[in-house]
DNA sequence: ATGTGGTTAGAACGATCATTCTAGTCGTCA
DNA sequence: TGACGACTAGAATGATCGTTCTAACCACAT
């Protein structure tokens, strides 16, 4: 990837995380990525449309990786997860409540809209939920069992950050993850 | 209310969950409402903030009382809320994945960037979790993991709701639905 | 030196944005 | 009847939207 085209979709990805897509328009991705009009247009010819749709799959990839590697630098999967709502929580103080992820925010926006936004989205959770499903399948829960805890699992940390933004306070995400780490446990014993 | 605030009030509530809050323009605000920009602006002198924030609150006393109805309406809460997952995907797939609930999506865009509204979200959240509360706890449950599930509780039935639109299926709220529940269940029999 | 293709530069376009403003209509009560 | 306040009407404003367009730049090949 281009240098140029790496400034693009950082600077894309940070106004959307922001002030999400509809409230981020192409002159501020612009005067972000330091570069002209053109650059953008020239290596995004689809317009806005075809940069979110590269922030969603970037995004995506990324937040996978990072709960790959959250899980298997824990001793166990319980501890990954209360990990990653732990830093969750953290991360949100510190960045002043900004989203710490583009995808739900876009996918909620335009899910009625931009079809083609939706379904990078909707790759992108699937991504997620096969990840998730697998690691608890592995952590010994029963197939089905694993696969709703997963979707359970991404619904908390969606829904955990909304809470906490509104609230300008991790608690709300740091109480759903306690009550999503304590149903793991409990099905973890059967 | 006057019966020309209402018809503006439901026009917004009804374009603001379709389109978003940035989505959606005061001119088809207007069109919708089939009423003139005069109009709108005379019952909403402080424009589209104000209006947002009346949409907020009204919706927010809206879900609470339909949650409060139906968990009134089952013989257990535990019934309710399986009614409550039930619903919710019913009423996505009929209503071609609109969003049901404008206040996740307008906290979602605006939490950073318009104060007042990210404050109306935040008072209609606390209404539902400490509605959520004092049911989970008349239904058996301990204080703090009464709290703790509520805001679980509402994560699920937001991310639910995300997952479901993106996905234009309603199986990913089922299947979060079917996991919370399970650890409600979970929870009961302590 | 002379193209050549990838990239940068930024002016310009028509559409649409939220809001303001003046004028007019309507029902009601004096 | 007259007057007043509530409401309606919609043109107008200046800003900003996403996108298009032409010209220039630059490293590199011939």
């Amino acid at each position: 990837m281009k240098p140029s085209e790496n400034k693009i979709l950082a600077a894309a990805h940070d106004l959307f995380r922001e002030y999400g897509y509809n409230g981020t328009s192409m002159k501020r991705v612009v005067e972000a990525s330091a570069l002209t009009t053109g650059s953008v247009y020239h290596f995004y010819p689809g317009g806005k449309v075809e940069l979110a749709a590269a922030v969603i799959v970037e995004a995506g990839g990324a937040y996978q990786k990072l709960f790959e590697q959250v899980l298997d630098g824990c001793p166990t999967v319980l501890v990954g997860l209360e990990t990653l709502f732990q830093q969750g929580g953290v991360m949100l103080a510190s960045t002043d409540y900004i989203d710490p992820c583009p995808i739900g925010g876009i996918a909620r926006e335009v899910a009625n809209v931009e079809p083609k936004l939706r379904e990078a989205c909707d790759l992108a959770f699937n991504g997620w939920i096969d990840s998730g499903t697998r690691r608890f399948i592995a952590a010994g829960l029963e197939a089905t069992v694993a696969r709703d805890m997963a979707m359970l699992f991404i619904t908390t940390i969606e829904g955990g950050f909304l809470l906490a933004r509104t609230a300008r306070d991790p608690e709300p995400l740091l109480a759903a993850g306690r009550a999503f780490c304590a149903a793991f446990r409990s099905q973890l014993r059967r």
